[in-house]
DNA sequence: CGCGGCTTTGATCCTTGTCAACTACAGTGG
DNA sequence: CCACTGTAGTTGACAAGGATCAAAGCCGCG
């Protein structure tokens, strides 16, 4: 089986073997860290840019008051902070939410990446926009469903993302609910309450802070989850959701 | 003075003489559109990417039930939809706001910048890169400000892009209640008390659903603004924001 | 003049935040 | 073995922010 960078980059299409061969020497030298260090901080002007390997870790920013907001959550297979490469300084914090294997890359690498490996380019970029059409959907989530919903969707997308590169982990996510309240921008008490709630109604089950999705088609139909804006459809070698994709010819704006 | 595009992409560094010129041609053929129309809607696969010359655009999302998400501006020198480029089919549509100036780009013409351009294509990069923070900052506003910090930290961003592409109209932004509601994911009544309140305080004033702002300063301390997100930086020849970066020794995750 | 879109305002209800107390449980050191 | 500590989950009471509904005002336009 590739590594997960290769798992993740070809859901945009196929690669090349020496392609791969390029991402297997990028993956080689993995480090572990522990649940709640952070790989790099606000501010900070780093030379290398952070790849999961596996675990879960989360993009933050912490208010001048010391409220924290989660802005992104990456998994294996994600790559963390393509900005640094470009862009240069931190203007958030990445931080680990579970024990995770990480590997450093050096700017130097990435931009030789994108220069001499047109398919990998393109493909750093496909995963580029991705993440930002999850970004958006986070604020359609955040803005316009209720918390109990944009919870469910919040599960039914981390779902989809791990089935995406065949890291299940038993459906099982580790999200303490003061993790979930910064996710969904409401308070922890609030996000307990919601859990108890999707838990009354069967829609997912918690052990040890740990959630577990027993109906994973109740769930998506309750969140009203559509995947498109996963863009996973290559993968797949058909187009998931043309169906169900509401045009709107008469829409009221 | 050299084109929108041109002026936005130089945000992020120096191009070549041969650039620019490359640049012109892009946008050397406009059409204009008026408030309201769509660019371009959900679900559709187009051949063309849209560049705002002048006038707002909205990206947004429906929901089943009817309600509408706001969840990015197109500003003058914006490109709307470099996705379409690369992932092929919308997952929201494009909305004009204001009567627009607009520019339709090939794809081929984008594919041709990416891959012959690498200085283009590295600005490109960038501003994809730019667009997600801003995304993030939107996120951060929604889950963690109150409603009236986040419509001044709004208006503080708007007047900070405007000003990078030397697109001042005179400090003035044209904006409904209902679309500043769909922007903020709260509903145009609470919009308009939201608004009314910052009016008192005298941070904005309102003429025709025009928004002025007569104290930029007052009106980015109070919405705690920090323009370090938008990467600007390399434009004013210093960093804006270094000193004012709050660094999280201590931060208590 | 009347119509349609947008703004303004009030009244009421619901969602969510805040504060606080209590439980459960794992780790630590005596 | 037990007290002590810290962390996360749970629950209740109350307050506040924001949604919804409804009515009235404003203004540009045919």
């Amino acid at each position: 089986m590739p590594n997960v960078l290769a798992r993740k980059l070809q859901n945009s299409g196929p690669l090349d073997p020496d392609d791969l061969e390029r991402l297997d020497q990028v993956v080689a030298t993995p480090y572990d860290c522990n649940a709640r260090d952070d790989l790099i901080r606000q501010g900070e002007d780093p030379e290398n840019v952070h790849l999961v390997v596996s675990g879960m870790v989360c993009r933050y920013k912490i208010l001048p008051e010391g409220r924290r907001a989660i802005v992104a959550l990456m998994l294996p297979g994600d790559i963390c902070d393509l900005h640094v490469a470009i862009l240069g300084r931190m203007d958030h914090s990445l931080g680990a939410l579970t024990n995770c294997r990480i590997v450093r890359i050096p700017r130097r690498t990435i931009e030789d990446l994108l220069d001499n490996h047109p398919r990998i380019r393109r493909a750093l970029f496909w995963s580029t926009l991705v993440d930002e059409a999850i970004l958006r959907e986070w604020l359609v989530n955040m803005g316009r469903r209720r918390a109990d919903q944009q919870m469910a969707h919040l599960f039914c997308e981390l779902h989809t993302r791990l089935e995406a590169v065949d890291e299940m982990y038993d459906a099982l996510m580790p999200l303490t609910q003061e993790e979930l309240g910064d996710i969904l921008g409401i308070s922890s008490v609030h996000a307990q309450r919601v859990l108890s709630k999707l838990r009354n109604k069967g829609l997912v089950t918690v052990q040890d802070s740990r959630v577990a999705l027993p109906d994973i088609d109740a769930l998506r139909e309750f969140a009203q989850f559509e995947s498109d804006y996963l863009h996973l459809e290559d993968r797949w070698g058909h187009h998931m959701s043309r169906d169900s994709i509401p045009i709107q010819e008469d829409a009221t704006r």
